[in-house]
Order: structure tokens, then C-alpha cells, then sequence
DNA sequence: ATGACATAGGAGAGCGCTCTCCTTACCGCG
DNA sequence: CGCGGTAAGGAGAGCGCTCTCCTATGTCAT
């Protein structure tokens, strides 16, 4: 009698609550209340009696009316503000099929999870969706949100932390401001693989960046050319392009015509690398010995080019965790301080340099 | 004045409430209740005055209350079913790395965004966890779940089936049952990989299936003979991997193995594809000219293939929007009969075969 | 002018829970 | 034997909202 688990649950219609359970149970609604919040003061035997009810009634908490009284709802939000184009779907898809939103999401969820915290996808555009986030947090209705920001004049940074309330990005914020984040050390990466090309014995050097205005991908730029500086080259020729297969195909043409002799480039992404891996084969150039590619991000796309991309390791999961566990904290301490964390990427060698 | 937006909240710490707007506009709670839904009976003028008081108050609704008397909250759950393998970490990020899991999630935002319906991303492994999410399904906590079930045994589908609630699945339940699904024609899928193959002229052809238990990967299989049979072809050899990368390389050699002069083969995956392309160049057998190869998914690893995958495209975006839809209408209309909706997959022709 | 009928808006009862306050019972001590 | 101290559990006030009921005010036909 006492396993059960949900047993004989909606007779009619209505489901079960407190009070049915105290009913059963003999005590009052706030005993019960007690007993399942696990609080002070149980006689260890009412707890049983309460524990048993509760199983005979296939009782359920009702979450709604939980929060309405505490003000939290174990729920923290993944936020992919993404500008004004909520109707352009190929961005969604791309975005969502692109390995870096499921690896955030597998890192954030290896922390949530375990402590049974639900996670809302929210995707936000207008300063109308801003403001509802905004107040779903205050309100309570949001715990904290994780904020995947897409565009460096992003206005919901700011507004998270004027509000105050829980929030990490990851990524640190364009624009120095008091929000905690996870980031990556991006322009250590960008050392990596200047030192990688350099040590390979590459003359003349190239790069094929992401939209300049991005921090992630201006760090990773200036990075690299500051540690091949320090190696005695004082111009990198580049081109930028969106982090898109694509966009990584034209600049590498568009590279190659203005600088023929190349024999080594860094690309700020694994998309695009590929892209310049097809636009070197299609010149003839074979990789890594007429040219070397260094990657970025070791996504799955490294694996599976050809050659296999030599690439800079990005631990985002390890970065997705932390930020949960940095907003997790915060939440149950608010007065917590502003605090972020930096992963140091790894140099991951494979075929194509 | 009348624009403003967010302005003077928050003086204290308590937020506006409904009465705190129907204080300034000098109406009733009940107005400003049914000016915000938007219902019946309400003069213009007051529907003005209404409005500008709640910009002016920044006033913004608390779901928890309005769910607790509603028993909607404007949430439905991405609920990814996954065994007892809780701690399995390698799995989660697999998966979520995986594009199956984005394009899902991108086809559901396609449609659950512009309604302003909040995705919960939810996994559940325990009976313990089943029996949370049939609660919460119940209370009203969740008005619907889209199910991805990532094994056959799984018992939450039937579970979902017998409470009755507004759950669709992706993919077709491995039995039957009074559950709405979306899924594709997997079987028409393989026969089109089939009539593909015998079209080039491949005489002696081999597959590499997935799992033998998962209903998707046994259709493909299935499809796949039966159209072959009626070209002629009795007998298949093929080898199950289990979807991975690593497992279509090791399927492809064992097949290679055991059938040294095959000169087609059908790989019920991308990921498996790009694998067995690794142990194909492996054994020197150029593709596609000594041995076609065909995928299934036109993932993007078809594209970043060499030679790119000749593979079925699977319109997953618009199954997970319809299944978002399905689900939506059932949860107005709760009385709707279980549907379903079957896609046709399509034969996408690039260099491998 | 009078009554039948619609229609706008207010009053107030909950939704299911938590948590403060208070009563009651029990302990040990002077 | 009476008193302060403590611990256990009940009573009940809300949390912010929706929605049913009801009243006040028109509007029109008789």
C-alpha cells in the first residue's frame, strides 16, 4: 500500500489538492504543505501518514499556484535575442541546426537537470518582447535567463542589467556593462593558431574573420594578428565574412585572388573553413601542403571535412554549464556580485594544417 | 504620454498589479482585466483610458496568477524521452549537438513564436519524471508536450496516450496507439534510395540500416528492400550501426568485408554516410565511381561530405510545425480526434551516388 | 409614461498554495 | 505546584488574476 506511486487519481474531474491530502491525511493543509516542502518541525510519524496520503491521492503539487505565493518557478530561460527578423525563418533554422545552439543547450540542461530546473527557449526581437522578458523576470515568472545575444548593438544586455535581475550571457556583452557572462579566452584562440601556422613554417599568412562587430570574432582577429606580430608579420591580409559555409567560400576566392602565394590561414569558424576548403580545391591548392587551414570552434563540421579541420577546441558546454551554475547562484543569492568566467581554448591538430 | 512603454515601475519593490492600473484609469480590476484579454463589453473611450494606464504604470501580467485561474500557461514542452541514461553526458551532448534536435526545435519556433507560446525543453528518463510531466500536463502547467521518444520500449508515449493529454509525437509510436504523430514516410525514403541505385546501374548492393528497434530506421530498412526485391534483388547484406559516425565507419568495413564487390550502398543516416566515406577511402574505393553511396537526412553533414551526399531529405522543419500545430489545436479543442500527418521525403542528388 | 430587454461595468468569490501568527501541549526547573 | 520556555501543528490571510453574478443605465416598443 505504501509504493503506489500515482494511484487512484481524478475520480471526476477536479484534481487533488493539499486540502484533499490533509483530509486523508487527518492534518491541515499546512502540515502538508510542510511535510512536502521537507520544512522544520514534522513529527517524523505525521510525516509518514502525510507521505502515504499524498501517494493515495496521487496528489501533484500545483506549480501555478506555487510560484503565484513564492515568486519562483524553477524555470530559467535560454534567450536568443536575434534583432528584428522573427520572420526570417532560414535564420531560425540555421541557427537552431547549428551544433553551437545544441551544444549550449547540452550544457546548460547537464546543470539544470539534476536539479530538476526546467528550461524555456525563448527567442526575443522586439523591445515589446524585451520588456517581457523583463517583466517575467521580475515578476518571478523566469528565475534567470541565459542570454545568447546575436548582434553587437543588442539593447537587451543593457536593459537585463539596469533591471538587475538574473542574467549571464554567454559571450561577454559588446559594451563593457555589470552582467555576468561566460566567455571564451577568444583571442588566445586566435594565438593558438597563429602559433600553430608559424611553427608549421608558413610564410604568408591570410585570414578570413567574422562580421567585425562581433566580439568573439574581433577577439579571435586581433588575437591572431597580434601574435604573429610578435613573429615579425606586420600585415595580415583578410577578409570577412559571416560565419556561414558560404560566406567562408567567397572570402577564401576573393583572398586567394588578392593575395596568390598564400600558404596559411586562420578562419574564425568551422563553417567557413569548410567553405574555404572547397573554394581551394576548386583553385587546386592542396591542404595542408600547398596551404594550411586552421579552424575555429571544433564543431562536428571539422570532423567531417576534408581534410579534417585542424581547429581551435571551444568548451562550450563546459562554458553553457558554468554560466548555469553562475545564474543558479545568483538566483538564490541576488545580492550576489556580477562575476564571469573565461575557458581557455586548446589547439586541436588534425589534417588540414 | 502616450507612447512611453516601460516607464515610472518600480518605485519600491512591489510590482503593479491589476488593481494598482484600475486605481489610475478609475475603473474597476474586472475592467482592466477584460480590456487587457480583450473581451466583450468595453467602451472605447475606457479602453483607451485603460491602456494608458497600464503603460503609464509599466504594469505587465503575472502568469502564475492568471494560469492558476485559467490552467493554461502558454507553454507547451519539447520533451525528449531518454531511458534511464541520466548521467550519460556524452549522450546529451550528442543529441542536442545533433541537427535532428535544432531542426526540430527551429520547426516548433516557427509556429509556437508568432503565437507567443513558450517552449519548454524538458527530459525525462525516471517514472518519476513520467509521472511529474503527466501531472504537470494535467494541472494545466503545460498545456502540451511534442515528444521525441528515443527508444521503443519507452513507456511514456503509452502513458501519454492513456491520460488522455495534448501530446503529439515526432515520429510514429514504436506501437500502436491513440497518439497524434507526425512522421515520414521512411519507407518511401528507402525506396527511393533503392530506385536511385538501380537507376546508376549498381548490380550488387549492400545497406548499412540503424537500430533494428527504432520504428523510423526499421521503415527505411524495410522500404528499402521491398522496392529492390521488385527489381530483382532477394537478398541485401547489410550491417546496423547505431546512427553514430564511428558506427557507419565499422559497419562499412565489416560490409566491405563480407561483400567484397559491392558497388552500391544505401546508409540509413548522413552521420553513418560520412563514416563509411572515411572507410571507403580507407579501402581505396573511389566514390562514386567504384561504389555509389546514398544517406538519409540531407543533414548538414551531407553538404560537408567528399564528395558531397547524395542522400533523402527529410522536411523535419515543417513536420515539427505541423506537429506544433496539431498539438496547438488539440489543446483548443481538446475533444479533437488523435491525428497524424506523414511527410514524403525526396531524393536530393549530389556527387556520391 | 411604463415596462421589457440589452449592455457596460462593479463586487467579490475563488484558483491552490505558502507562511505568519497563534494556540496548545509538553518539558524541566525553582 | 506554578512558571517560563520550546516545539508541533492549526487557522487563516493573502499572492494576482479571471469570471460569474448582479446592479445601474440606457434604449426601444407599446
Amino acid at each position: 500500500m505504501s509504493s503506489g506511486g500515482t494511484s487512484n487519481a481524478t475520480p471526476g474531474q477536479r484534481l487533488p489538492t493539499l486540502e484533499d491530502v490533509a483530509a486523508v491525511a487527518g492534518v491541515s493543509r499546512a502540515t502538508v504543505s510542510r511535510v512536502i516542502n521537507g520544512i522544520r518541525n514534522v513529527d517524523p510519524q505525521l510525516h509518514e501518514v502525510v507521505w502515504n496520503a499524498v501517494a493515495q491521492t496521487g496528489y501533484l503539487p500545483n506549480r501555478a499556484a506555487r510560484s503565484l505565493v513564492t515568486r519562483r518557478t524553477g524555470t530559467v530561460a535560454l534567450v536568443v535575442s536575434d534583432s528584428e527578423t522573427h520572420d526570417d525563418d532560414p535564420f531560425m533554422s540555421r541557427f537552431f541546426a547549428d551544433p553551437y545552439f545544441g551544444r549550449v543547450v547540452g550544457g546548460l540542461m547537464s546543470v539544470l537537470r539534476p536539479k530538476g530546473i526546467q528550461l524555456a527557449l525563448l527567442m526575443v526581437g522586439t523591445p515589446d518582447a524585451h520588456a517581457r522578458l523583463v517583466g517575467d523576470l521580475r515578476q518571478g515568472q523566469l528565475d534567470g535567463a541565459v542570454l545568447l545575444s546575436m548582434y553587437a548593438e543588442d539593447t537587451l544586455p543593457r536593459l537585463l542589467a539596469d533591471a538587475g535581475v538574473a542574467a549571464v550571457m554567454i559571450g561577454r556583452p559588446a559594451r563593457p556593462m555589470p552582467l555576468s557572462y561566460v566567455d571564451l579566452a577568444n583571442d588566445a584562440g586566435g594565438a593558438l593558431a597563429a602559433g600553430h601556422l608559424v611553427a608549421r613554417g608558413c610564410q604568408r599568412i591570410g585570414m578570413i574573420s567574422g562580421p567585425v562587430d562581433v566580439p568573439a570574432s574581433h577577439d579571435r582577429s586581433t588575437g591572431f594578428r597580434q601574435a604573429l606580430a610578435r613573429h615579425g608579420h606586420a600585415y595580415i591580409p583578410s577578409v570577412a565574412g559571416n560565419f556561414t559555409h558560404d560566406s567562408g567560400e567567397q572570402a577564401m576566392r576573393q583572398l586567394l585572388a588578392g593575395n596568390p602565394g598564400l600558404d596559411g590561414v586562420f578562419v574564425a569558424n568551422d563553417l567557413m573553413a569548410t567553405g574555404a576548403l572547397a573554394a581551394l580545391r576548386e583553385a587546386d591548392l592542396r591542404v595542408p601542403d600547398d596551404i594550411a587551414v586552421v579552424g575555429f570552434d571544433d564543431s562536428s563540421a571539422a570532423l567531417a571535412a576534408r581534410p579534417p579541420l585542424t581547429t581551435i577546441r571551444h568548451p562550450l558546454e563546459d562554458m553553457a554549464a558554468q554560466g548555469a551554475r553562475l545564474l543558479l547562484a545568483r538566483v538564490d543569492d541576488p545580492d550576489l556580485r556580477v562575476t564571469s568566467a573565461i575557458f581557455e581554448p586548446t589547439l586541436v591538430v588534425r589534417g588540414s594544417a
